[in-house]
DNA sequence: GTTACAAGTCAACGGCCGGTGACTTGTAAC
DNA sequence: GTTACAAGTCACCGGCCGTTGACTTGTAAC
């Protein structure tokens, strides 16, 4: 509103560069730390800047966090599943492909598997917009299934439900913790191909019994 | 070791009243407040004592949380299922219901909610050590079911490691956040029936598939 | 009662962390 | 160059929390 002359030149002192080297700051130490290392002083330290920018710019820490999370949608990734190639139908191989990716994706990004610990940790109003606008695109999806569920006894949404928090659950439980799962180590290869073997066989099943008791 | 004559009198100073106090304070907080509460203020306060006791009597605040834990194994619970009426057969009712149980008891137990979320936040191998105690007890159960999935398609593990894991992300993810999950609201009635039918059905599916494809 | 020791009290230290006031310095307009 | 202001620096405050040392007090043995 005020030095509109961007672009122009490039400044040492820029306070725009400034802003989004904290907020790059946060989602680094997010990723590589958790949401536990959140401090103001090791989020200065790493974007090389004094931590009173942050509360010059962003108004507090919270604030600084707030504008990151609005700033990255972590949940649209899924989006990019209908972009490439816009889904009419969904057909378990499909289901079952988007529910491995999820395994995958979760598997190898520190960054999620942190938000969604922050998530369980305590009450965020972000955090559930964001839960929300998740929510929001996996209706879309339902939506294309519904036809093979309607009337039927499978409830598709439910089982989709029990599917994706156990994902979840496996990921953050197999970050910190060596033990199996009854009996089944998920961090091993073998371990993750009996998970993604029964998770494909539930989503089959679904489908098989869906189009036997369809409409009775 | 010393003062071995308890339980004759009833000294107004008495030491392992005083530990047996911090102990319940710790559970007590634990369940109100969830393990980020375990501070040692705040503990000695609910136990009306002074925190120095803390430090006297378990070395640290965290001897006297892991005295707490060592003292009270929570997963020890199920196994009051097989106390009762020791199992000798494990046909899918009793596995529905098990799953049922686990769902309903964590529910309310505010306790274990936070044990789990603690053992999802942080490396500690106290809570390991339980958790292998319990991966332990849960093998016992397999056993007994193992006769009807063996040589079949079926990895009965497997999937009851989803359906446990679906559980204690669900109960987690109901905590803090209103949201629902692939459109189910776990914390309504009619979510929640949503959710056991369908980990009913799943349980079903699998023992009809074993049946049909054991010994190929 | 006297005494010795454990049980319990109290105040304080030191580190961490969010936040701030007052200062210095680079930059752009003139 | 001078000047004005934003960008950036630095030392510090205040609160929280784990931990401790030095103290007081109850209790049991004699």
């Amino acid at each position: 509103m005020k030095t509109e002359q961007r672009n122009t030149r490039e400044p040492k002192r820029d306070k725009l560069k400034s802003m989004e080297k904290l907020l790059h700051s946060v989602g680094a130490i997010l990723q590589k730390d958790g949401y536990k290392a959140l401090k103001a002083q090791h989020i200065a330290t790493h974007a090389k800047l004094d931590k009173k920018l942050i509360y010059n710019y962003f108004g507090s820490l919270g604030g600084l966090i707030d504008a990151y999370l609005k700033k990255n949608d972590f949940w649209k990734r899924t989006e990019l599943l209908t972009e490439q190639a816009p889904l009419a139908d969904l057909q378990a191989d499909k289901v079952v492909e988007i529910l491995k990716g999820e395994f995958t994706f979760l598997e190898h990004s520190p960054e999620m598997q942190h938000i969604i610990l922050w998530e369980l940790s305590e009450k965020n109003p972000l955090l559930q917009e964001i839960l929300d606008e998740r929510e929001h695109f996996g209706e879309q999806l339902f939506k294309l299934s519904d036809k093979y569920f309607k009337g039927s006894a499978v409830n598709f949404r439910a089982v989709n439900a029990l599917l994706v928090s156990a994902i979840y659950y496996i990921i953050l439980h197999s970050r910190y913790n060596t033990n199996t799962i009854c009996g089944i180590d998920a961090t091993s290869k073998k371990g993750r191909e009996q998970l993604f073997k029964s998770i494909e066989q539930i989503i089959y099943w679904c489908y098989r019994e869906a189009e036997q008791t369809r409409n009775q």
